[in-house]
DNA sequence: AAGGTTCGCAACCGCAAAAGC
DNA sequence: AGCTTTTGCGGTTGCGAACCT
C-alpha cells in the first residue's frame, strides 16, 4: 500500500531526490522538453514515476524559479490575492513570477498564517477575529430576500455595508461605497502616477494601468452574461459562476462608486477629496488591494448600464 | 550534551478536470 | 458517448534542522 496510482507496477523509489536524479531530469528535460511526463521517467533513466518527476520539475528544477525568502512585497501580494482568492494557491502563484504554487502554500501556513492570526486576523476571512459575528451577518444579509435584490440591482445603490475595521463614520461609507461579491474585483492603479495629495492615504486612482500591483497583477473580470455568467480572470475562465460565487459568501468586499470615482476623478478631484477626508481613519489600503479590475469597460454611460445590468446579489 | 519540541520545506496523496482514444 | 490516461491542484505528511529545556 501507499504506492502511487499512477505507477503501481514499477518499483519506484521515493523520498528526496539526489543531486544524481535531478541531474538525469534536468538533461532529459532540457534536451528533449516533457511531452508526457508518464514517460519522461523512462526516458530519462529514472526510478521514480512521472508524477514525482514533474513535481520535481515544477517546484524546484525549472530555471525561471526565484528561491530564497519572500520580500515583503511579496508577502503583501499574498495576503491580498489570498484575500480575494483563498487558498487558490496556483492562481496566486501567477502574481508572482518565479514562485510556485507549493512555495507560496508552504510560506502561508509556516508563516503568514500565523502573522495574521497574531494581528487578530482571521487568515480565511481576512476579518478582524472579533467582528466574525458581523460577517454572519452579512451573510445572511446576503441570504436573504434574494427577490428584493432585483428591484435595486445596482452595486452603487446598495447602502446595508458597514465597513470593517473602521472608525470612520457610517454615513461617509454609505455614502461612498458599495457592497461588492469578492468575486466582482476592479482593477485599480494606485495614485503613484498622480498628486496624491488630491487623494486621500491610500485611496486609489482609477487610471490607465489596470493593475493594482505595478509587476504581474492583471485582472478582471467580465461577466459574459446573466445567467450562468462565466467570469474571465486573468485571461483565464474563472471556475464560477456567479451564482456559485454567491453561494460561496466569501468575505464581501467594498469599493468606490466606480463610475462616479472614474468621472469625478477625470474632471474633479476635489470632489473625491471632499467627500473622503472624513474618513482619514478608515484603511484605504485594504481597498487598494482587494478591489481589481479592468475600468476599460467603465468610462461611459454605456459601462455603467453594463454593471447595473448584473444580478447583484447584496 | 542530550532529549524533546517546533519549524520549514520537499514530497506525497487523493481527487477532479482535461485530454486522448 | 464512455472509458482510460494524464495533468494539475490543494491538503497533508514526513523528515531534517533549528531551537528549547
Amino acid at each position: 500500500m501507499g504506492g502511487h496510482s499512477c505507477c503501481s507496477k514499477q518499483k519506484v523509489k521515493r523520498g528526496l531526490w539526489s543531486p544524481e536524479e535531478d541531474e538525469k531530469l534536468i538533461k532529459h528535460i532540457t534536451n528533449h522538453g516533457h511531452q508526457s511526463w508518464s514517460s519522461v521517467p523512462r526516458l530519462a533513466g529514472l526510478q521514480r514515476c512521472g508524477k514525482s518527476c514533474r513535481l520535481r520539475w515544477v517546484n524546484y528544477l525549472r530555471p525561471d524559479l526565484k528561491r530564497g525568502s519572500f520580500s515583503a512585497e511579496e508577502e503583501q501580494i499574498i495576503i491580498d490575492v489570498h484575500r480575494i482568492l483563498g487558498n487558490r494557491w496556483a492562481q496566486i502563484a501567477k502574481h508572482l513570477p518565479g514562485r510556485t504554487d507549493n512555495e507560496v502554500k508552504n510560506f502561508w501556513n509556516s508563516c503568514v498564517k500565523k502573522k495574521l492570526i497574531s494581528n487578530g486576523l482571521d487568515p480565511k476571512t481576512h476579518n478582524l477575529i472579533s467582528n466574525s459575528h458581523n460577517n454572519q451577518r452579512t451573510s445572511n444579509i446576503n441570504k436573504a430576500a434574494p427577490e428584493n435584490k432585483k428591484s435595486n440591482n445596482s452595486i452603487f445603490n446598495n447602502l446595508d455595508f458597514q465597513p470593517e475595521n473602521s472608525n470612520a463614520p457610517l454615513e461617509i461609507f454609505n455614502k461612498n461605497f458599495a457592497k461588492l461579491p469578492a468575486s466582482c474585483t476592479t482593477t485599480f492603479s494606485t495614485s503613484g502616477s498622480h498628486d496624491s495629495t488630491n487623494f486621500p492615504n491610500g485611496l486609489l486612482m482609477i487610471e490607465d494601468t489596470p493593475n493594482v500591483y505595478s509587476s504581474s497583477t492583471s485582472t478582471i473580470l467580465n461577466p459574459a452574461s446573466l445567467e450562468n455568467c462565466m467570469w474571465d480572470f486573468s485571461g483565464e475562465p474563472f471556475e464560477g459562476t456567479m451564482h456559485e460565487f454567491q453561494q460561496k459568501e466569501q468575505e464581501i468586499t467594498c469599493a468606490t462608486r466606480i463610475i462616479d470615482r472614474v468621472n469625478e476623478a477625470k474632471g474633479c478631484p476635489e470632489t473625491i477629496n471632499s467627500s473622503f477626508d472624513q474618513s482619514s481613519s478608515f484603511d484605504f489600503g485594504i481597498l487598494e488591494s482587494v478591489l481589481t479590475s479592468d475600468l476599460s469597460c467603465c468610462d461611459d454611460q454605456s459601462s455603467m448600464d453594463y454593471y447595473d445590468q448584473f444580478p447583484w446579489n447584496f
